[in-house]
DNA sequence: ATGTGCGTAACGCTTTCGGGTGATGCTCGT
DNA sequence: ACGAGCATCACCCGAAAGCGTTACGCACAT
């Protein structure tokens, strides 16, 4: 019986990791948490062999949460789930007890085989390793002409000024615009720039 | 006699400050609060020499809050709080008159010295960041009604589906987006979405 | 060399939006 | 009693958006 916790404020990563993880061969159960408070909370009553944890979330934050979790439970095993360059929180995480890092654009591969292993040793510490994004996993990857396409619906512009700001014909933006919706499973460009700032794609 | 006032939604995050601003030396009370409403309500009766206030709360949110807090009492000093990744809050929140902002996830040191960089010297402020004329001022006051609308465009619905799910025409529910619309500034439903995350009136 | 992804562009077609305007009823506070 | 604000609904109409499809050149990897 082999369970993981998944632990991130956003929603959309939250169903999309636990989606992913439940496909390791051996795990059993996957339950998700909406924040450090709530695995605080709920750790005595609902212990689990692995935690994936958010970085950036809002309260404890994951760094406070690792290192409350280890402090009161030092069999804790806990893997740490950044977005990209704040290094710093990871370094605090993994000094605060996590066994490691994974970035949330690995690919749906790396991030099984990593927790795999972390499942299968206890002593196990990660290697931090920088991954491609690639199929899956979480943030959609967009193109650099899709998110400058998106960043202008964000800022309110028709796809006919879209064009003109950068260069392009409408018809074009129009092009970018049905590709990144496909990619973030958006329904029109509200939906989109929702996403958008729900990814950090956005601000 | 030093006093500081806590407001956070989170009963957990409201405690650990509390708890950290309690060992700063020279504060000899600590007070609570969970909402900015409560902040304002008590401002009067109760006044503090400084406040930390979460940026991210329901209600009128820690922006609105400094904003108007400091609109009523310009001698009031905020430190917000606030993630990593709202930037644009913290930056609203200081142009709304905060003092400054500290990350939650900051270190006790880091704490406690911004708290009594701020004590000590009642002038203290950060370099307030450069903004956007529609930026500054006061964060637009959405109805109920009008954030439902609003977080149903973040969902991708459209006018149509909306006012299913509300039980409303479809033109009831326009007329919501063009009042909202107005509201935010916003030059079509993206723009929307877009400022209302930025505001915080959505996730 | 062959495929795959990206960027660019176009055309037709249907749906949806957004603005303008007007209207009714309700609940506040003054 | 009155206006202000909110919620509700309706109609018209032009302007966008969104979708399917096709197409070409380019880079990069298999």
């Amino acid at each position: 019986m082999t369970s993981i916790l998944v632990c991130d404020d956003s929603p959309l990563a939250r169903e999309t990791l636990r989606r992913a993880v439940a496909t390791v061969p051996g795990v059993d159960r996957v339950t998700t948490a909406s924040s450090g408070e709530e695995v605080l909370r709920r750790w005595t009553a609902d212990r689990v062999d692995l935690v994936l944890m958010d970085v950036r979330m809002p309260g404890l934050g994951g760094v406070e949460s690792v290192r409350r979790l280890v402090s009161t439970d030092p069999t804790a095993r806990v893997i740490m789930l950044t977005m990209a360059e704040d290094l710093d929180g990871v370094a605090l995480a993994v000094a605060s007890g996590a066994r490691g890092y994974l970035h949330k654009d690995a690919s749906r591969a790396e991030l099984r085989a990593t927790v795999s292993q972390a499942l299968a040793d206890p002593t196990w510490r990660l290697a931090p390793r920088r991954l491609r994004p690639a199929e899956v996993g979480s943030a959609p990857t967009l193109t650099a002409r899709e998110i400058q396409v998106l960043e202008g619906m964000s800022h309110g512009r028709s796809n006919a000024e879209i064009g003109r700001d950068l260069f392009l014909s409408e018809d074009t933006v129009k092009t970018h615009a049905r590709r990144l919706f496909k990619k973030l499973g958006a329904s029109d460009r509200a939906h989109a720039v929702a996403l958008g700032f729900r990814w950090g794609l956005v601000r």
